[in-house]
DNA sequence: GCAAAGATCGGCT
DNA sequence: GCCGATCTTTGCA
């Protein structure tokens, strides 16, 4: 399948985070290709959402969020687990999509060895889980994922039946319901409450 | 300089 | 369900 271009990421946020359910995230890693299908995403924006990294304003770690759109936005949290997000929006304005669970496509042997955990459960439904399984870490912050190599999105089937809920793990902004996820799939990382699709109103 | 909080995970009760 | 691990970034003195 044909990779994401610019033009998809340089969108609404909460719409780049919906679309890009369905889609297959690719890592290549020492040559070998590891893919999952996206089955789960968080939209943030900046100015008017509290619980985005770029609510504050431009800093060293957020600044990829206020460039182009289609570049890795990659995080380091709690001592332990790295974050990918990949980059929206544009012309100053900041945003990214995080990318919080993949179901295992290609390599899912190879990505169960990187988790290290016995059963073939949880290897990579939840955001810190899915960048381990993948092999990715911070030194891919600020790749362009429209021309990387080693990083990247290409195009897939829109799911039937979407799901939203508000975001995981953040406690402000509690209000927004940006987190959208395969309903009924059950390689989300949490809930799989059968809430219909909405639209997306901008704020 | 220093203190505090953080878009999490895994193990244990 | 609760708790501890571990470290980066940021804000304020």
């Amino acid at each position: 399948m044909p990779r994401l271009g610019r033009e998809f990421y340089g969108r609404y946020t909460p719409s780049v985070a919906k679309d890009l359910l369905g889609c297959t995230l690719v890592r290549v890693d020492r040559g070998r290709r590891l893919s999952g299908i996206i089955v789960e995403t968080e939209a943030y924006r900046g100015s008017g959402d509290p619980a985005s990294h770029a609510y504050p304003g431009r800093t060293a770690r957020n600044a990829v969020m206020f460039g182009e759109p289609g570049h890795a936005y990659l995080y380091f949290i709690y001592g332990f687990h790295h974050c990918l997000n990949v980059t929206t929006e544009g012309h100053g304005t900041p945003g990214a999509v995080l990318l919080r669970a993949v179901e295992p496509s290609e390599g899912a042997d190879e990505m169960v060895r990187n988790r290290g955990v016995k059963g073939g459960a949880h290897i990579a439904d939840g955001p810190g889980r899915l960048t381990q399984a993948l092999g990715i870490d911070r030194r891919l912050n600020g790749e362009d994922m429209v021309a990387s190599e080693t990083l990247f999105i290409e195009e897939g089937t829109s799911p039937r039946r979407i799901g939203r809920s508000s975001r995981v793990g953040i406690k402000v902004a509690t209000e927004r319901r940006w987190r959208f996820f395969v309903a009924g799939s059950r390689f989300v990382s949490q809930g799989r409450p059968s809430t219909p699709t909405e639209p997306i109103t901008k704020p």
